[in-house]
DNA sequence: TTGAAAGCGCTAACAA
DNA sequence: TTGTTAGCGCTTTCAA
């Protein structure tokens, strides 16, 4: 017990002996067996970070804030990679149940989810950007970008644009039908006619985009458009590229997410941007200290329309 | 002891007695303890990966092959950022430790590692990229570019350059100075003059790259530059486009690393292409299988010139 | 200030 | 096939 107090630091041990334990302690390069704490009922300070991948920006840039902050907190950052399947995540959470990690940051497949609840006792569980209600999570923290969207449209107005497309992620996702609303709101607020057939929504693969982008600009349907996703905007970029459609026939265009080579790419980018690191760092708050009188169930972070090519 | 053995799957136990005591299990929605389980000797199916950081476009792609690799192996992945910081370094190894992590991945920070070596007890560690040998790795996975890099000195003569610039890493690191000698050997090869004067190296960093090349720009000293650096590639580019002495002027340049964008920025960019997720299997495959006997200490990966701009 | 006892949940070894 | 015992390393409780 002398020993253990000493190691923890525990005041009611005399001097010379904490420092004759701590000095023999480092010569046998003794470190402590978290398993054992933790069996005593201590926190793991682990905790998990479930996403569907990490190519995605906003989930690479979301994933080194989580684990910036998680150094911050001192906490153990596990990522699991879903590809947004519901048995991969049941799992996921499975396994961290079973180390007792502290708590988990989310983002939940689409869809219902496995029958047979997953295992999240004792987590604390945040879900990022989507949420579902089946088991209802602690906290939820969600990005508000419907008047950036609608933003993005009275920009391309402003610059003399009537025929405007948008390429969406799936509405099947509650992300990707507000999205899609608060496009049409921003094109009704404009006084344009509603064009059902210049909107594109899908998959949020980057090739979707692509492809579904270089017809547009064969047709010729739309001098302009609104993304809404991530590896879409990508992927509608790689099409206006190839096609110089940006500089050359001066299509407007609005990103989505804020990669660092949208600032010096063509002449400059305009692009709804997601403030992720105050989102990662609020995660980690959440986690960090659960109990909180002050904390909301749910958090939103607004995105910004960026102007770049004025 | 019946339920244990029913839990774990154990062939002495009576059908009848196992899936009631799984059903049972199922319905009180029991989870295994990991911590006590691993407190009895077992694996904990926890590996680490410490990472200087993760927006580097090869830590984030390494970052994202490992995960996938671990999900297919089973394995829980801890992620540590480092900043280069050998205290940090040596705290996340700590934590590892603790957590009795069956094995890490590591770039080494440049530089002496802390006096009082890094607790790595029973950790199987696999150096990254960089190596180190106090104290030892029992792996180390490198990278092979001497041969891509040369050859794309041999590239931009071949186009009609002769004052082609490097921009490189700091030669403190052994990559760094390795790929600088890299391509002094493809200047000598093309029977260039040595130019001193063009090749600069520093710290990796996107602004550094960013100002380098944009004086280079200016002074008109090079007609060409050659990376040896993923951040570096990505500021070097932006002062070219910026600049637009790609497609403007006839700049040549090859690339280092290789974001999905290279395809299509410009009229594709030429780069020096690293294996990334072939590295991540083989590092995973190291850690779930440490003791084959065919497992060689050092492993290496050949990086390929990719040709696009020609 | 130091120490003895007990128990966290699990499973190897042995016994019935 | 089922059950008993013991011990992994730690810290809380209680006693010296």
């Amino acid at each position: 017990m002398t020993v253990s107090r000493a190691l923890t630091g525990h005041p009611n041990v005399q001097k010379a002996t904490r420092d004759a334990v701590l000095r023999r302690a480092h010569e046998l390069g003794y470190v402590r067996n978290a398993a054992a704490r933790t069996m005593r009922g201590g926190r793991t300070r682990i905790v998990g970070l479930l996403l569907p991948n990490i190519v995605n920006e906003f989930y690479a840039r979301f994933a080194n804030a989580m684990a910036l902050a998680c150094e911050d907190a001192s906490l153990q950052l596990i990522i699991h990679l879903t590809g947004d399947d519901p048995e991969t995540e049941t799992m996921a959470l499975a396994r961290l149940s079973e180390i007792q990690a502290d708590g988990v940051v989310m983002v939940p497949a689409p869809g219902a989810p496995l029958p047979g609840q997953p295992a999240t006792a004792n987590m604390t569980v945040v879900h990022l950007i989507r949420t579902r209600d089946t088991p209802p999570p602690d906290f939820s923290v969600q990005i508000e970008d419907d008047k950036a969207i609608a933003g993005a449209v009275a920009h391309l107005v402003a610059k003399g644009h009537s025929r405007i497309a948008y390429v969406g992620a799936d509405q099947a996702l509650s992300s990707g039908r507000a999205r899609a609303t608060a496009f049409q709101k921003g094109i009704r607020a404009a006084n344009l006619p509603d064009t059902p057939e210049l909107i594109f929504t899908g998959d949020a693969t980057l090739d979707g985009a692509y492809s579904q982008v270089s017809r547009l600009l064969e047709t010729g349907a739309a001098t302009a458009l609104v993304c809404g996703g991530f590896e879409l905007s990508s992927g509608a970029l790689k099409a206006l590229m190839e096609g110089d459609a940006l500089r050359g026939k001066g299509f407007g265009f609005v990103g989505y997410g804020d990669p660092s080579f949208y600032s010096w790419i063509g002449n400059g980018l305009t692009t709804v941007a997601v403030p992720v690191e105050p989102l990662a760092r609020r995660a980690v708050g959440l986690l960090a200290d659960p109990d909180q009188p002050s904390n909301q169930k749910t958090h939103r972070f607004t995105a910004t329309l960026r102007l770049r090519d004025q």
